[in-house]
Parts: C-alpha cells; structure tokens; sequence
DNA sequence: GTGGTCTAGACCACT
DNA sequence: GTGGTCTAGACCACT
C-alpha cells in the first residue's frame, strides 16, 4: 500500500503521511473506513510504531483522518480536512512554484492543463 | 532590496536565495545584469559573507546566474535557468499541491485564475 | 432525542452525557421529570446499555439527575446540579479559555457578548 | 518556571505546553524571545527531551513559539498565534462552558467580571 | 487488539 | 550546543 524511500530528503514519518494523504484524496480510502493500525504499518513497513504515530497524528491534526480510542483510526469526510488555515499556506506555495515554472518556461496553458486532469499525465 | 526575516522557518541562505530568484523573475534584475557582491550583500544584510555565497552558489546551479572570476556574479539569460532537472521536481510540488487544494474544495477554475493572473489577486 | 457521531473525538458515553445535559440545561428536561431508561437509550441509539449506564453515572455524580430504584433515572432540582467541585473545574477551564481567545484577538466585549445571549449568535 | 503535576489527568507533554503558553500570554516570554532548549527543560523537570519536544511542536503549530535550526526555539509574534481555526473551536469550549456555568448558578455577571478582570480573582 | 504516552538513547544537520 | 528524526520497548486505558 506504501513505499518507503530511504534515499529521500522526507523524513519516513513525512512519507507516510503523505502517501496515506494521497490515497484518500484518490478515495482508495474512503470517508469513515478504517485504516490500517499503527502497529500493523509499523511491522508491514518495518518502522517503529512512534513513527507511524507521528504520521497519524499530522494526518489528525489536518483533519484527513480521525481515531476512536480502542478502535482504530478511519478518515474523515471531506468537509473536515483542511480546516486549520492549511488552505492559505498550500495557496503561497501553489502560487509561487506556479510562477518560477512559467518563468522556466513552462506555458500557463500546461499548468491549467495538469490542473484539469487531475496531475501529471505522461 | 531584500528583507531577512529571522523568525522564518527558512534559513538565512534560503532566503537570500528566493528572494534574489523573485528579483530575477519579476526582471528586477536582468539578463548579464551585475548583481551586488557577496561582500555588498553581506555587510547592508548584517550577515556572514559564506551565508551569502551559499546562496550564490544554489542560484548557479539552478541556472539563475552565473560567475565571471574577478568581475562578480551576473543574471543568466532566462534559458539557462532551470536546466537541471529542477523542473521536474518543481513540477511535481506544483502538481500535488494542486490536487490537495482541489480536494479541499479549492475549484481548479480558482487556480487556473491564479495561474493566469500571476498570483493571488486579493 | 439524541444523535451520536461515531466520528467525535468523544467516547459515546460523554455524547450521551453531554446531550442528556444539554436537554437538561435547556429545560427540555425538566426537573423531577422522567428521563428515558437506559435500555430505551440502548436501544434506540444501538449502543450497549453499559454505555448508557455510565453516562447516567456521572450524570448522577455531576447532580443533574438522580435515580430512583425500580422506578428510573429524574432529572435533579437546578439547585442539586454541580455541587461536587465541579464548578471550580469549570471556572478555571472557563477563565482559561477566555484568556486564550483574548491572547488571539477576540474582544473581552465579544465574550460579554457570547454569554448575555446565551451562546454564539452567527 | 513550569511546575509538572504526575497526579494531573493531562500529559506532561499538555502540562509542559499549557504552562508555557500561559507564560507567553502573560508576556513573561515576550516576542522574539529565546525559550530554554529542549535539553535544558528535559533536565531541570527530569523528563525525557521527547516529551518536551512534543510540547513544543504543539506549541510551533498553535503558531506560539517558532524553531530555528541550530539556535532554539523563540517566542512568535502575537499576530502569529492561533491562525490554524483554534479560534472557532477555543470559542465553542468557551459557549458551552459559560452555558453549563450558568445553569450551574454563576451568574452572567460574575463571568464577564471574570474575562474583565483577566481571570480568577480570589 | 488498538490508540496513546513516555523513557532511554542513538545519530544527523546546522551553527 | 541545538533542533530534529528514529528506534526499541514499557505501560496504560478502552473495547
């Protein structure tokens, strides 16, 4: 379900969490289902399990999933994510890159393109 | 002509560095143009002459400027700037940032305005 | 009556508490009057009736309601609530809080406001 | 400077993170102000580093204290502190509790010469 | 079994 | 010296 790159500048915990992020924007993982227990991605990814509680916790925090005590943890409906000023932040960090690409050469005809399908296609 | 702010999260080379690639960017400083020496830099800065070089030093290797022994540093023409793969990686930022303000209800017409305008219009 | 949200960052019980003590504080209970058993509750939000007990528990211990044996669970004269220590609790989570949002920008007008009219007016 | 109460239902982490941030709010930390080194609080409340590392990364996303590399963590400006949405649900624990205050006996007036007062006056 | 906290300690980057 | 990541493992509460 995730890879991890050791050779990465991202820290394994940053790794994680971004990978489980991106599943459920995909919607592999859906709204209210249950993910995978720290433990279980801790011993599946032979990673400790306060790392993958690092993950999960961020995760939390950016409202993408939600932990019952005892039960496990389980994503969060849509409507939740990104409620603590995130949006701003990824806003600056859109606009910038968008414009050194276009300084780079890259035509604002294909940032809209990626946009509207969705990522990268090659 | 440049601001350091030291309660950044962003080390002081760093911004040094985006901030001198802004100036390029926006044709504050032009092609072949002389920029100021490191020296120059660092003493109206108040900062360590190596931080400046560093920055120097990223800026070349990403194709923003250039270096002529015993004359200075100087812009790069703009086809020069971003040859070595940055844009790939850059590309790939622009494009998962994208997808994540799209999930949280950004709508890609919103970003393409962005895109179009050349940056958050408020 | 009541609506449990498995997604709360609250055990089910505390929901169960919280709502029976919001009924109580809006006088939809109102004192002496009968409130639902805990096999009623159990079954009509499909949870175990422990969970029930243990909200009606320390509803019990808080002074909002008392129980008869045999007969259910009334809900207490106003005086009886709140008067094991409780309201310290409160006042200091209350005092704390007021700080904080005072500390981030809200005007101590503002929270004057919020409570003269008995809650947050949108 | 912090006081750490093992009988206390909250984690030391919390105790570490809400004794600081009072600090800060009563302007004992001021703006731009270096706060100890993770390794000096660690020592002086005989804790492990992580624990009070914890704390502080609460604290640098409440948008309290921010890091720099290699030097400490310091105090934000207070224009910084709470961006990420506390504000609305810090002003829901406020309703809810003055509600519950209130019903409890206290009266409107006592609580606003509370937020008047800037707390607790005994 | 699952989340959650905490300890002890290693190791790295940056200053 | 300081922040930051990670491991190994203990222990607790809740289901």
């Amino acid at each position: 379900m995730i890879q991890i790159d050791y050779r990465s500048q991202l820290a394994i915990f940053e790794q994680v969490r971004d990978e489980l992020k991106k599943l459920i924007m995909r919607g592999v993982l859906r709204p209210d289902e249950r993910i995978p227990s720290v433990r279980d991605i801790a011993v599946s990814l032979s990673i400790n399990p306060n790392t993958v509680m690092r993950a999960y916790r961020e995760l939390e925090s950016e409202g993408f999933i939600y932990s019952v005590r005892g039960r496990g943890h389980f994503v969060s409906p849509r409507e939740d994510a990104g409620q603590k000023g995130d949006r701003e932040a990824l806003l600056k960090v859109f606009s910038d890159t968008a414009a050194e690409l276009v300084y780079l050469g890259v035509t604002k005809e294909t940032l809209c393109d990626i946009i509207q399908k969705g990522g990268i296609v090659e």
